[in-house]
DNA sequence: AGACTATCTAGTCAACGGATACATCGTGGG
DNA sequence: CCCACGATGTATCCGTTGACTAGATAGTCT
């Protein structure tokens, strides 16, 4: 006989999300299934349709669960470099590291199609880039911002971590790339 | 009556992949139905299963042809800019322009995920780059090989398009940020 | 003419996303 | 104390989709 398992699940939407956050880690977002997700927290199919009316909007929220959680990768490899000229190259690292280790999840947050609640992902991607506008504070070329070179430098290493995760790049082969990319880059001072 | 519409279509394999080339630029891969694909070339849903077995190798065979049509985009700004000191700048224009307004298609061509027959995609997309190596032969600080720059303003091209794409970076602010990525790349001196 | 092969049709299936009506729970006002 | 009400989850239904299979049709080659 089943334990008689309560009527209200009591977190439902917690639950959902980490569940759905290992599958589309696991599998692809495209893999995703709302039914599997509700049977496998054991719930009806139409019962997270409470907290996630659309499939998109399940998607979107994880968008911005994964972008908080690079935003932490990037704000720990900031504070762990407290020397201003390795910085950049291990900001460069924890990047790709994440967004190799989590193809999947990187795929999904870039992904360019995001619901009506798109504005969330933007936030929550802004947020997570703003370790990267501090590193570069400091001596730049004139007509040059912190903001735009911290932006160009996060468009390498996406496009790097892109071109990995597409095949057209090894693996091995990131390590030099990284440094080739972060040659081109100041090693600002450190916080002004 | 019906005119009778011939039995064998005659050319399916092209049509089909016609169409399902407007589809995914008008309305994204996700959206692409094999069904509604089929009916629209005028065939049975299971006909084009004859050319591809699965939904994947559809998305494989758009792939591929994306990265002809980005290639051919390539080469045309090469060509169009016989000054070397412009075209490191042509090409990022190029690249944006083509990553930008085929938002869709590039986001399936860079798809991580591809089937079986990915590495049909992976030459494509090696193809398509050959344009770019070119361009960095000549004066290259020492560690670095045309290659290695080369993939990296790919990188920093693509990673661009993609934070454009998924609405990181507004599209007016593009045209300053690409003269903010090109001013980091040597400006090749044309063919050796 | 007759077999052979490529191509397309027709019918079936399980799974999915979505929608709706109903059951169950717990909580706060009378 | 209890009961009405809102919140949460269940039970069903629907149309669509990708995938599979058997069989019809049409060129082709001998």
């Amino acid at each position: 006989m089943t334990p008689a398992r309560p009527y209200h699940h009591g977190n439902l939407r917690q639950a959902v999300l980490e569940r759905a956050t290992a599958v589309v880690r696991e599998r692809g977002a495209s893999e995703l299934s709302l039914r599997e997700l509700a049977a496998a927290v054991g719930v009806t199919h139409a019962a997270p349709r409470r907290y996630f009316p659309d499939r998109q909007q399940l998607l979107d929220a994880l968008a911005v669960e994964g972008f908080a959680l690079l935003g932490a990768r990037l704000r720990e490899a900031v504070d762990a470099s407290p020397d201003p000229s390795t910085r950049v190259r291990s900001i460069a690292g924890a990047y790709l590291e994440f967004a190799i280790s989590e193809a999947n999840l990187a795929e999904l947050m870039f992904a360019h199609t995001h619901g009506a609640g798109g504005d969330a992902v933007g936030e929550g991607a802004a947020a997570a880039f703003a370790p990267l506008v501090r590193v570069f504070q400091g001596d730049l070329p004139p007509g040059s911002t912190p903001q735009r070179v911290a932006l160009i430098f996060l468009a390498t290493l996406q496009g790097l971590a892109g071109l990995v995760n597409c095949g057209v790049v090894a693996v091995d082969e990131v390590g030099g790339l990284i440094d080739e990319a972060v040659a081109r880059f100041p090693q600002g001072r450190g916080e002004p």
